[in-house]
DNA sequence: AAGCAATGACTGCTTAAACAATTATTGCAT
DNA sequence: ATGCAATAATTGTTTAAGCAGTCATTGCTT
């Protein structure tokens, strides 16, 4: 005989069980939603954003930059959740193409001030209206109290994911 | 001169702007928030099966195949949003790991059917059980319906998203 | 029945991400 | 002042995603 293929319960209790193992379907999972969600809105940013030969992981950095959100390497790489290693060979690539320049910092010898180019400041400054248009569209409908009640949601699973980080982590 | 770093407004005209070009904050940023739920998610479950060597690239598709949505390596692949390449070679992976067999279909020779192993099945079975925890875990302090109006709004991004891509795609 | 577009799986190539280890520099502590 | 932990950037390696192109098979079409 095969093993039924009945998974074992979590032994972790819950309050509200929305779902219960083996038993949701693709369409009513969170994850799977905001899966497909964020890939909508970051492939139409591209498309968008494609005349200038970039995707999401070159224009991402280049946001960020003209944002003032960080002009660091280990500053970018935290403000977009990747690895230090990773962002440097972004930015690599992004030098290569000569969008961004490096410059060693004279105060603190360790760190690289990142730079945008005029090249790059033009490509960059083109990012944010693309990316309030997608969004925009994205929420066509939504009210503002329905917008709001959006981001207050998404901000307490962070915060929920945050707690539990901390119960199991260190 | 250097250029002022104000962007040109979008040239679609927008219902509600809740986005305005260069001024939001990035916490108010539903593509941005979503990116750190989702990441949350993955790193979550990922730690729970670290146990078992895998990460979300390899427990998503034992998942897909024990939930029985999708048995071939297109369909796998529209199930995940992957190119049919970058399918292969993972599963290319769990082959190696004995986790899945390919066998070639007698009806239609140009599909390959994936059956698990007995040792991939009994990975698979332990990830619905992971999901569920840890998506109910990021869900407490909601209620049913905010959980529903939750799934109801990215619904209905997902729709309008569908209807963006055809009004300016083919 | 022959031609042909569509489909499924796969491969080569480039870009990218995580992880670990390395080097240089800094600041703190004693 | 010296030692030492922390930080910044980088590199090597493996895993992975996207894209284009290939090959075999299928089914439609006329």
């Amino acid at each position: 005989m095969l093993p039924l293929e009945i998974p074992e319960p979590a032994e972790i209790p819950q309050c509200p069980a929305f779902y219960v193992a083996g038993q949701h379907r693709p369409d009513q999972s969170v994850g799977f939603l905001m899966r497909k969600v964020l890939g909508s809105l970051l492939s139409q940013v591209d498309a968008q954003l494609s005349a200038y030969d970039m995707t999401h992981v070159q224009w991402l950095p280049l946001y960020k930059l003209v944002m003032k959100e960080g002009n660091t390497v280990a500053g970018l790489a935290r403000e977009l959740h990747i690895d230090p290693g990773a962002m440097t060979r972004s930015l690599d690539r992004l030098e290569a193409k000569g969008l961004v320049r490096r410059e060693r910092s004279t105060e603190d010898r360790r760190v690289v001030h990142l730079v945008l180019t005029d090249e790059g400041r033009k490509v960059a400054r083109k990012v944010p209206a693309v990316l309030s248009s997608v969004l925009n569209g994205h929420l066509r409908g939504f009210s503002e109290a329905e917008w709001q009640l959006l981001l207050e949601f998404l901000n307490r699973m962070l915060i929920n994911g945050e707690a539990m980080r901390q119960a199991s982590g260190p």
